[in-house]
RNA sequence: GGCCCGUUGGAGAAGCGGCUUAACUCACCAGCCUUUCACGCUGGCAUUCACGGGUUCGAAUCCCGUACGGGUCACCA
């Protein structure tokens, strides 16, 4: 049986990093195993559904570097790939259930149904399940939904990919609507036939989902198809180990606002491959082809996975290390030149300042937050850099260095490197007694990026300027 | 509350009955390299796997219970 596998979002907004995941690790799977990745559009709730979703899901689907087979743009043979455009299927099968004696129409408004569910609660039980009252009932010209009547003591066991067995009994489902009145289906109908019908064998999703999963296995049962295999992945939770939550604001959850900073879509990409999996590799930074070639699916690991924001940032920093010059001049250019930075420049001081901040840049944007802190800022010293100053002889170098800068005609990082040696020899300073003092009277701090080239950057004014601030603090 | 799931160092996370005196990564510390910084390299960092009982010659790994954390209970997906 070929594997087929999809990714099925509702087109509610942009792509979720949660979402983004699990169309990432169906890719994975699909890929590892020469299957095909459907991308289906779930867009049975008319009243969420945004004009733009699909567009935005797609797209940053491909920019983070998945690609699929079949979907709207792409049809295949098993389309069409937007369930609004399948209502009529959904609701012939429903029509087949209720035939079947397994499906029964409902007349009950929500008033009631709140109602009944309010005093079930009141009589202390747990189970709020619908009272079946519309059992039996003959066809009345209604307004109804259709109910799926769960069958009595059947016990829907799975062997979940992640998870192992899983066991669900029939008496804890109460009978559940698969036609909505607006004769739409509701989601774990439509998933089901869907699934069936578009030839899913796997199936890998939230764990959120594990609770839907008995409901489209009677579906499956009803009609006598094959089950697909499940897999319930592990949610993604935040530092305080609750759910990734679209409103939580502690973490960055659009994969939108991560491309708006200049995030890399192949460190995206690796990131999130880790998140509740984990390769049987030392090397943590991987390309798509290595994580396709790694990916296990019994590696997927059933404890939650926490979004570590440090590590992304270390993840983001190594694959911008990888980058060329240009490629990395590129990715910062948009924000430098919004932030007005270097409009006067020429493309070498565009490229030092590229190959200044590379090794600590985590992300396209900051380019313009690091430039600012060590060329913008007000000059201050750091304390333990002031301490630092304070030893014999440091003055005596930064001012005989200074005078060699005043009478520099350029000061490029050789010209630069050149007078230092020469203050060092003259006042008899070296290694870091000779380095550090520079390098603090011209950053403030004790570390940073390489001093020549930061300090050819940086021009001779406020080079000289910031010399003179340091002396008159020593 | 019912049902489902989880709990390993400062952090992420492997291991799932003997090969583990618990891998790897981040962070931190030390050393090397570099006339500074950073990069890089090397080494250090859990005698212990939420807790209590049990099974076993042997348990982080299996079973039971407790605690804590989470998910889910829609005419949302």
């Amino acid at each position: 049986m070929k594997v087929r596998v999809r990714y099925a979002p509702s087109p509610t907004g942009h792509l979720h990093i949660g979402n983004a995941r699990t169309a990432l690790f169906n890719y994975l799977f699909a890929k590892r195993h020469g299957g095909d990745f459907i991308v289906r559009i779930e867009d049975t709730d008319i009243e969420r559904n945004v004009e733009t979703g699909i567009e935005s899901q797609l797209s940053h689907l491909k920019w983070l570097g998945i690609d699929w087979d079949e979907s709207v743009d792409k049809p295949g043979e098993h389309g069409p790939y937007r369930q609004l455009e399948r209502l009529e299927i959904y609701q012939q099968y429903a029509e087949t259930l209720i035939e079947k004696g397994l499906a029964y129409k409902c007349y009950c408004t929500s008033e009631e149904l709140a109602e009944e569910k309010e005093a079930l609660k009141k009589a202390g039980h747990d189970k709020l399940h619908y009272s079946r009252k519309c059992l039996g009932l003959p066809d009345q010209d209604k307004p109804h939904t259709i109910r799926f009547k769960v069958p009595d003591k059947t016990e829907y066991t799975f062997n979940d990919l992640v998870k192992k067995a899983v066991t669900f009994k029939s008496e804890d489902i109460g009978d559940w609507v698969i036609l909505k009145r607006n004769k739409i289906p509701t989601y774990n109908f439509a998933c089901a036939v869907d699934d069936h019908l578009m030839e899913i064998s796997h199936i890998l999703r939230g764990e959120d989902h594990i609770t839907n999963t008995p409901r489209q296995l009677m579906i499956f049962d009803a009609f006598s198809w094959e089950r697909p295999t499940y897999g319930h992945m592990t949610l993604i939770v935040n530092e305080n180990h609750k759910k990734l939550s679209k409103r939580d604001e502690s973490i960055i959850q659009f994969i939108e606002q991560y491309k708006n900073l200049g995030f890399l879509p192949q460190a995206l990409f690796n990131f999130i491959a880790l998140l509740g999996f984990s390769p049987k590799s030392d090397d943590e930074i991987l390309d798509k082809a290595e994580l396709i070639g790694l990916f296990d699916e019994s590696r997927l690991s059933s404890s939650p996975a926490m979004f570590d924001k440090e590590k992304l940032h270390f993840i983001n920093n190594r694959h911008i290390k990888k980058l060329s010059d240009e490629a990395l001049l590129e990715l910062c250019l948009p924000y430098l030149n919004k932030a007005g930075i270097g409009k006067d420049e020429t493309d070498d001081w565009f490229e030092s300042l590229i190959k200044v901040f590379k090794d600590r840049l985590v992300y396209g944007a900051q380019i313009v937050e690091l430039y600012r802190d060590f060329f913008e800022h007000p000059f201050k010293i750091e304390e333990e850099a002031l301490t630092f100053i304070q030893q014999d002889g440091v003055r005596n170098l930064l001012e005989t260095f200074k005078s060699k800068l005043e009478q520099a005609e350029n000061i490029d990082p050789d010209t630069i490197k050149s007078h230092i040696k020469a203050a060092g020899k003259e006042t008899d300073m070296k290694g870091k007694m000779l380095f550090m003092p520079i390098r603090i009277s011209v950053s403030g701090t004790m570390h940073g990026p390489d001093l020549p080239q930061m300090m050819n950057l940086m021009g001779k004014k406020i080079l000289i300027d910031r010399l003179d601030k340091t002396i008159g603090m020593i």
